[in-house]
DNA sequence: GGTCCCGATGACAACGTAGTCATAGGGGGG
DNA sequence: CCCCCCTATGACTACGTTGTCATCGGGACC
């Protein structure tokens, strides 16, 4: 600014205002000082300017489990769509596993004054992000709680999802169904398999024997398979994309009848397999532009209360959860 | 800082020391700094620290075209781990097809005093860019060239890749190949199309009417696909993701001999599908972390030549892409 | 003509940090 | 005992910007 000023034959603080648009410059002192602007090819340094206004950086940051993954794909491009709607930049980065850069991320989000946190990383443990979080910066937990509660968090309906899953197989005249689900360091996993055994009791259904939860290898989900087969399991759910995908594998490669199949989160090309699946589609970008709303809410009222948000799911119904073999569907209940 | 020196009983210069790690402070010195840190909770602010060093931000952006889509979603991934390994935070934004809306992204991110820029729009053009990229912050561009070849670039093999592709049809005995490409706004979609046309005419294979390049609409699917059957077309290569997906859903839904197809991108579930969809697999990671090694080049030597790096290719051959009935896989060419 | 007021502009300080240089205190060598 | 040098520390200033307040010139009004 001092060298526009120079060029313009003004003072540095008529270039601020100039820039900012503030009013009371002469028409012909604007013109001069843009001029020596366009000349100069001057950029306004916003870093220096939220310095001395002491204003927001209008910056969030958003630290992810990996960035790659569909679903962690959505929810950022919601989160950035909203963040973009209140003129605000996005930080990513991704954790990949790894509590102590999920750690180091936090803190140097924080070192940038971002003005709030959003917190995916799914295998990642509250004691991390206490230890980083600074307490004056807001953040709201993404897709998994947090222990305490003192931070806002937007989950999916996990149990209702399942419940949708069991009870669109149970409503087909399954009676023997069986939960696959990835890593149990994965909150989700438990999660939805505690959802899966509460449908189940409400159901009247026997797990017994029908829930593995633990790294998808295929030798599990072998295992597994060839043991619901013997318990006369005929519907399986699976508790996220890469068990669905681990399931769909095992079942291609492989003989015999083929146990109806609902998978928890939406796939792509679901609707393009053989047979099409059926799902339990999460809204991953309506998870993330309610979480930059609960935070934007929370920048401007600072002393509300923790909140928490539920994103519903939604059944979408294809062809590879038909009732099992030798049953009809029975009528559909009419009590719920 | 100050409010630190107060509370450890020394001067805010000291409390810099301790917070660099500058040497020449005395241990219980810095015994007493380092708990007025702590309690204070005192964190750095990175960005006057920035201004007043004159170094760099440790930041770059990547503006996409869009945040969900698997390529970008890849591609990021790449981007942010190598920016990562090198201790740098990562900005980004979604185009959408918007020009306007990127030009805005670049003038934000160059605001905000990014060390360099990573622009993959594929439906934006240079003009754009060339009126908001200031001439200082060094850019590189991605999936696309730069018509004026100012800038570096990053780009997929695509004429290779879809040579890659014709080649494994017609060593499978394919004569009448057709090529389906999704809008022809996309630079790509024009740049595979001309890369299909010069392997086919390598080949000797006809082209006439072969070739459908536009928005992916179901009934311009439709009508070339029945074209090409009139034309004898035994085998498809698609251009992209979306013209994939677009395909196989007609495959899906209609009957009659199937095509041999080969899709230029790899999909996620390619090996599920019925047949398992032979693809050309692009590395996005690979094009990111290229990207990003282009751009901290041109940050440690600004007066290299522009520079254009091509990120190869891999066929994935599986099942859709068998011999044309009747024809049995001639012997493999050995001039290549 | 004097006073008041308003529009336009500039001088100065401050945001939080780090570089430069000065200074105080202490120990060793002459 | 004096001087020199080294270690530890602090005062001051600048980075690029904006808020505050002062100043200057001119026109309107009495």
């Amino acid at each position: 600014m001092v060298d526009v000023a120079r060029a313009a034959g003004t003072s540095q603080k008529t270039v601020s205002r100039v820039v900012n648009a503030e009013p009371g410059v002469r028409p012909e002192t604007i013109e001069r000082v843009q001029r020596a602007i366009a000349e100069l090819g001057f950029r306004r340094h916003d870093g220096a300017s939220h310095l001395r206004r002491g204003t927001s950086t209008a910056s969030i940051g958003l630290v992810l489990e990996d960035l790659a993954g569909p679903f962690y794909a959505a929810l950022t491009a919601g989160v950035e769509r909203r963040a973009r709607e209140h003129g605000y930049l996005l930080l990513t980065g991704s954790a990949d596993g790894d509590a102590e850069r999920a750690g180091r991320l936090v803190q140097a989000f924080a070192a940038r004054r971002v003005d709030g946190l959003l917190i995916a990383p799914n295998l990642v443990g509250d004691e991390v992000l206490t230890a980083n979080l600074p307490p004056d910066v807001p953040a709201v937990l993404l897709d998994r709680p947090s222990a305490d509660h003192g931070t806002d968090e937007v989950l999916s309906d996990n149990t209702g999802g399942i419940a949708q899953a069991v009870h669109h197989l149970a409503e087909r005249g399954h009676r023997s169904i069986a939960y696959l689900g990835d890593d149990e360091r994965f909150w989700t996993s438990r999660q939805r398999r505690d959802g899966f055994l509460a449908a189940c009791a409400e159901r009247g259904l026997r797990t017994e024997g029908r829930v593995s939860l633990g790294v998808l290898t295929p030798e599990r989900i072998a295992a597994a398979v060839s043991g619901w087969a013997a318990a006369g399991v005929t519907a399986v759910v699976t508790g996220n994309n890469r068990a669905s995908v681990a399931l769909l594998h095992h079942l291609h490669e492989r003989t015999g009848p083929r146990p109806a199949h609902v998978g928890f989160d939406e796939l792509d090309l679901a609707d393009l397999l053989d047979p099409p699946l059926t799902t339990v589609a999460q809204d991953a970008a309506g998870i993330g532009s309610a979480a930059v709303d609960l935070l934007f809410e929370r920048l401007a009222t600072p002393t509300l209360p923790p909140r928490s948000v539920v994103v519903p799911t939604r059944l979408v119904v294809r062809r590879s959860s038909p009732p099992p073999d030798g049953a009809s569907a029975p009528p559909v209940r009419n009590d719920r």
